[in-house]
DNA sequence: CGTATATGTTTGACGAGTCTAATAACTGGA
DNA sequence: TCCAGTTATTAGACTCGTCAAACATATACG
């Protein structure tokens, strides 16, 4: 019915919007913002972005960008929700790493039926996160929203738990494993350079769930530049907040 | 790298060579028969076999038809292999059942990677046939060829074991599990009226390795017509034939 | 053997997705 | 405010896969 293109631009506009989150979603993304992310050319992105118009996936601003409708948005969560339970089940069940899931979920995410969604959905015990930590939508598209703070937003001294990393580079990925930065993980951010440099000390290491068994160079420090810190997102552990009792695995 | 319509192409060029196999692969498959298998028209089938001409993945004969090349052959193959592979997978793995899993597998076929292929491969223990009793070309892509009887050409009185149904439709193959004609059961057969319906009692029903687990309405005798009764293979176990110790699965 | 019917090919068209080159609109700095 | 530079759109072209209608060839029967 959709065309596996077709989805990829949805796709990109949905997490290009997350990017941005100007409180309220009615920033247009811009044809160039969706050039980049998907290695095309702005004539192109125009060209498609009428065509998904046309059939009411995304609404259109003139020399400004387009949005997703409604309808568009679920689409793109459906479709995040296959990468993503693609992801952990390529980790789970076929010995993938979780630094080499994306591209093949990038390929299968289009192909997959809603039949064979629910059996890996099944076979998964219906996971709520990815070998990353991102979240998996529900069965019915819902997100729910747990606004991590990056880890670029910290101060010295806070001791964080690792949630989520964001990026999808396979060698930006072996790296974060290898000092042992994965999802789970917990480290006592020791100090914040200049030009927003990270470095962190590892605090403890139980309690890991998630991600493949790192190589754990433990007792390391760590230390991330700005463009790797703002992929990475943490749980702030040192002063006990109140609400975020339950985030299953 | 090679469009999933190319290899729907491709292999459907293969199985219609199977199936009429004058014993040297020489003759060409028609436009007309491949437009009746993928469902298109001949002007489009004789358009996508210049381009794959191109490629040199086939040859073609004017006003006659196509055959593959070599190369046009191995991804025939190759996409076959991914075929089989992934029913037994779905089968063994994600719930399905052997009835269902055809539809499916023919979308994830050309969407699989290399290194995904090999860890199914290995999931599965290098399975040797799918569910439906189909062999599975090897990771080498031999295919080992164990010409099997058609059940159609066999005698009252001789004692078979079903090796394969070739069939795809989900009705048929569903009749088919329910009567218990599935890969390993084995029958004697008790008539062949005429216009070629054949008629088969069970025999016994161990040692069924293959397939889910029939609702065995066993103790019944099973009619089959001649239209399905060409599409199951079957292995002859009253005369003991000297070669072929090993099937295994 | 020669023509009627089957089958195959050509032609012209279309939608999706892509590009480059040309043009139009927006935006920010002086 | 105006213009230069950046960004978006339009124009024109191309491939793949598809179709219907027109045309060409092959085959089979009388």
């Amino acid at each position: 019915m959709s065309s596996a293109k077709a989805e990829d631009y949805i796709k990109a506009l949905y997490q290009l919007r997350e990017g941005e989150e100007g409180e309220e979603g009615k920033e247009a993304i811009a044809p160039s913002a969706i050039a980049d992310v998907l290695g095309v050319t702005t004539p192109t992105v125009t060209a498609t972005m009428k065509r998904l118009a046309e059939r009411d996936l995304v609404e259109r601003e003139e020399y400004k960008g387009a949005r997703l409708t409604e309808e568009g948005e679920l689409m793109a969560i459906e479709t995040i929700r296959h990468h993503r339970l693609l992801e952990l089940f390529l980790t789970e069940q076929l010995n993938y790493d979780w630094t080499e899931v994306h591209e093949e979920a990038d390929r299968l995410e289009h192909h997959i039926s809603e039949r064979l969604e629910t059996e890996i959905d099944a076979v998964l015990g219906e996971p709520t996160a990815d070998p990353h930590g991102a979240p998996i939508p529900s069965a019915d598209l819902e997100v729910l929203n747990e606004d991590l703070a990056p880890l670029s937003a910290h101060e010295e001294g806070d001791l964080v738990t690792i949630e989520r990393v964001r990026d999808d580079d396979p060698d930006v990925l072996a790296y974060l494993d290898r000092v042992g930065v994965t999802p789970g993980a917990r480290f006592r951010v020791t100090e914040i350079a200049p030009f927003e440099m990270v470095t962190l000390a590892p605090f403890d290491s139980e309690d890991r769930t998630n991600a493949a068994t790192s190589t754990d160079a433990s007792g390391e420090t760590v230390s991330l530049p700005k463009a790797v810190a703002v992929t990475v997102s943490v749980r702030e552990a040192s002063r006990k907040t109140d609400a975020d009792p339950a985030i299953a695995n």
